[in-house]
RNA sequence: CGCGGGGUAGAGCAGCCCGGUAGCUCGUCAGGCUCAUAACCUGAAGGUCCUUGGUUCAAAUCCAAGCCCCGCAACCA
């Protein structure tokens, strides 16, 4: 039988940002996904890493008297140390000034070149010096540059004019390729109009900090066309073909933001190496403060280190995957965070495995009752809980992991008003047996729920398994063990007692 | 101007394609339970389904017009 392949990406982020939590969170859906896949079988490979060139990197590193490298290599850690931190999984950490990279850039651009994609030609437009790079008419306009002037420079352009058609051909084609929906759309219409060609050098003279274009020593290549190629640098391309034949395509995970950038230049870069295109391109949402956008002047940006101090890496990745559906924009506000914890994961699933432990240890001498013959009260939950794992892969395979969540919600809901009406407690005074076959009934939800939760949370759903002595199960109903001594344990996720305004 | 998405209870959303008692989570209120992390369960209040007109026995759902919100509008080289 021939396994399934994932491929997963983050975009390369820029050295010079300090992390907040639209990378934070775009680096754990990667994470959720990949882990999914892998739990599912699938050969999968997980990619991010950073962009380290072009103009902001050149100065910040002047501005503290560095070579750019050294400022990079200074920087970095606190992308890669705060990935360890959320428990982000990823196969590997491409940085684009690695030698792996480069030589992969450059051997593109040479091949690029050969087809003929790739000319020289002279640009006159208006250019700020205060901003050291050319603007649009429309930004002159704006008044908001200065020292603006008219400037003619000779630069190389790759030809994206000429895959234009193949590529409005091909996103028709393939409804999957750019989601959500409207994105597909919105690019359609991007590409209703004529496509430019990629302006993809900058003369050394101007900006320094770059790839060197193989074919002429006085220029650099432009940052776009360098990190997009990570994608393909990082798993072997023109390297080690077998690897990279084996992952690419990629689904890639974006920010809406850079959208344009992936399925325009990107794909036509990849028409013009006739390579297949990506799998998927995902654009999604911001994340709103409040009613306002994140941003640093207004002060507001989430810090996702603090958060997890506070609450624990496991509370944050399920607030971010439940909190923000698809491809709209999410809002975050620490009421909000309050909420969906206390609900879900302390008054639902949190609470439901206090009350099954506590009920075994009370009536059952702590060890897991016999599952015994099912009643038709008991059947409601094992059927419930034997679609689930489907329903929750089709669910992830499509990419909405806030449905998944609430599919796998909804069963603890369900067993908790199944342990409502069939009350245990009152129960084992009566029939033993019977209160213990609900309370393995229950349990065995608990399992399989905690089994699908392990891509989001990862230590919290390895320690709920090793509390019920199953630490390696799957999804089949009935994998939990009879018999078996239950440890006491700490709440799993205490209640946050928020003091209320008066 | 253009293209695209949306306007459904206090909040966030589903339902709309394939017309027929308007549903979910959170919040509010009342009750129940008491195994549990003041958790859990039940019930209630709360909706002109943006507006207007049309089609139909029947429209949140189909059609038309309008209002409002949001996104895209590159060639930022």
């Amino acid at each position: 039988m021939k396994r399934n392949k994932f491929y997963v990406t983050t975009p390369i982020y820029y050295v010079n940002d300090a992390p907040h939590i639209g990378h934070a969170y775009t680096t754990i859906l990667a994470d959720v996904l990949a882990r999914f896949h892998r739990a599912l079988g699938d050969d999968t490979f997980f990619l991010t890493g950073l962009d380290e060139h072009g103009q902001k990197v050149q100065q910040a590193a002047e501005k503290r008297g560095l070579a750019p490298k050294q400022h990079c290599d200074d920087l970095a850690p606190r992308f890669s140390d705060l990935w360890k931190t959320l428990g982000i999984s990823n196969d590997d950490f491409i940085r684009t000034t690695e030698a792996r990279h480069v030589s992969v850039v450059q051997a593109i651009l040479q091949k690029v070149h050969a087809n003929g994609d790739i000319y020289q030609k002279e640009y006159e437009g208006l250019y700020s010096v205060a901003e050291e790079r050319f603007i649009t008419e429309k930004e002159a306009e704006s008044g908001q540059f200065r020292e603006v002037k008219t400037l003619k420079e000779k630069n190389y352009f790759f030809k994206m004019s000429k895959h234009q058609d193949r590529l409005i051909k091909y996103i028709e084609d393939n409804p999957g390729f750019i989601r959500p929906e409207h994105r597909k759309n919105e690019m359609l219409g991007f590409l209703r109009q004529p496509l430019g060609d990629l302006c993809i050098s900058r003369p050394k003279a101007r900006l320094s900090w770059g790839i060197e274009i193989p074919f002429d020593r006085d220029y650099v290549t432009y940052v776009w066309f360098d990190a997009l190629i990570n994608y393909i640098s990082a798993i072997g391309y023109m390297a080690d073909e077998d690897k990279f034949k084996r992952f690419w395509p990629a689904v890639h995970l974006i920010g809406k933001d850079i959208l344009t950038t992936h399925s325009i230049y990107w794909t036509t870069m990849l028409f013009s190496l006739d390579l297949p295109l990506p799998e998927a391109i995902f654009a999604h949402g911001w994340w709103l403060m409040g009613e306002s956008k994140m941003s640093k002047s207004l002060g507001n940006v989430v810090r996702p280190l603090d958060l997890i101090e506070q609450h624990g890496v496991d509370a944050v990745r399920y607030y971010l995957m439940s909190e923000m559906n698809l491809g709209s924009d999410a809002n975050f506000t620490p009421e909000n965070f309050i909420k969906r914890y206390n609900s879900d994961l302390a008054n639902d699933f949190g609470n439901l495995l206090n009350r099954v432990s506590g009920l075994i240890a009370k009536n059952h001498g702590g060890i897991i009752p016999e599952a015994g013959t099912p009643s038709s009260a008991d059947e409601e939950v094992v059927v419930t809980g034997r679609a689930l794992g489907p329903k929750v892969e089709a669910l992830i395979r499509d990419y909405k992991v806030d449905e998944a969540l609430n599919e796998i919600m909804n069963l603890i809901r369900q067993v908790n008003k199944y342990m409502e009406a069939q009350a245990p407690w009152k129960l084992a005074k009566t029939d033993l047996p019977a209160a213990g076959r609900v309370l393995y009934t229950a349990t065995e939800a608990l399992r399989l729920s905690a089994v699908l939760l392990k891509a989001v949370m990862p230590t919290k759903v390895a320690t709920v398994l090793e509390i019920l002595g199953v630490a390696d199960s799957g999804l089949s109903w009935g994998e939990l063990k009879s018999g078996v001594l239950l440890p006491a344990f700490p709440p799993l996720f205490p209640r946050i007692e928020v003091e209320k305004k008066v």
